[in-house]
DNA sequence: ATCATATCGATAATTGTTTATCGATTAAGC
DNA sequence: GCTTAATCGATAAACAATTATCGATATGAT
């Protein structure tokens, strides 16, 4: 009835061990090896074959049976698949520790993630560059975001400050937010918010210390 | 049969949920708020109130019907779940960007961490101090690691060098890994391997804004 | 004292994800 | 050329997690 031809739709959990494939196909030598088995995918990555299957077929790279894919192919697929090359661009709020790493990572643009700013509101830290990116003071993100078309922010300031700047960047256009302060962000449904939360991994890590956990 | 008396199986979401509860619940004025209630809880982190219920029932701190429960008791028995007081000791392998924003945050032994060293292989670094924490060679971890009993790992290294410093790791006798690098690693089942996977979330917010996500 | 209401606690239904099964297909060996 | 074996692709089953429903209970109002 509604269906037009739409992309198929593909759960999040599949979307993000797609860069894990896509890791893993990379680092194998394409001179010796032309063609690749999901068996053997899950073997090395230590999932389940039906599994890897599963989420191959989602992006359509058709494999052949008795053989596996092709390579090269399932590289070029999986890198278009999820957009590296086009490059996205993010603002960053809170220069401390973290938010000074990530400023400085140079590996995300692999990965299409491009970090123009950082915002913070210390004025010993507002007007230095860190990692080749300016510091601005906080109340210019919504104008800068807005001129500049930015829709990814990444939140590295203290808990209690997060949801604040969160609503801020909501309010500059911001479509995308990626989370690493430890608290659940309250935001529109058409905003994503994606959290890298260190305490609720580290409350895993702790537990399964205790020996605990289920199973 | 063999059930004893253990603690109740606890699944890995709602462990992951309980430090959000706390860090929400410590927001509050205890003051001026002694009783809190599921819906409140549930309103505040946009989450169902019925997951809410749940998830504290399995930590036991019974509420009371028509009033919910007491702020203070509640903050205690998660402290108490979660083992927040009793520090756990970690070594991190690989002081880059990301390696000296973890060695230099403050804010783990809130959660039960404490880093008490970094490794890598750089000449450079080794024997200098990031955050106040001694940069050795590599080589040392072993050694160091039975000598402490320490038990968990943090990898900050480039992906191609994770699985070998990982299987190091766990010849040393670490028992949980925290995972930095974009990779799948693969382990004894006894291991615990905690993933931060940055390219992962990354896939998930750049897939969003090109609107192909499910739902 | 009784009633209405908000919340807990448990159970059931729904949803989503992973694993298992089965037939179809194709390359390699005889 | 035919058989064998390994893999894909799709479907079905099992499992796990979230959401909804319902009764019980305690608080505050009448």
């Amino acid at each position: 009835m509604t269906a037009k031809k739409e992309s198929p739709p593909i759960s999040v959990q599949t979307l993000r061990r797609l860069p894990l494939y896509l890791n893993h196909l990379k680092s194998l030598d394409s001179e010796k090896i032309k063609i690749i088995s999901c068996p053997a995918i899950a073997k090395a990555l230590n999932l389940n074959e039906v599994l890897v299957r599963k989420d191959l077929a989602s992006i359509k790279s058709g494999g052949r049976p008795r053989t596996g894919y092709l390579l090269e192919k399932l590289i070029t697929d999986l890198e278009m698949y999820l957009g590296y090359g086009n490059v996205d661009e993010a603002v960053l709020a809170g220069v401390g520790h973290l938010g000074r790493a990530l400023l400085s990572y140079k590996g995300f643009e692999t990965y299409g993630l491009n970090i123009v700013v950082g915002f913070d509101t210390d004025d010993k830290i507002i007007g230095t560059e860190v990692g080749g990116k300016k510091v601005l003071p906080l109340e210019k993100l919504t104008g800068l975001c807005k001129r500049m078309h930015v829709n990814i922010g990444i939140i590295t300031v203290p808990p209690d400050k997060a949801q604040a700047v969160c609503d801020l960047m909501v309010s500059a256009g911001i479509q995308a937010i990626w989370n690493f302060a430890p608290v659940k962000l309250v935001v529109p449904d058409d905003i994503l918010v994606q959290n890298e939360n260190m305490a609720s991994s580290l409350a895993v890590l702790s537990k399964h210390l205790k020996k605990k956990i289920k199973k």
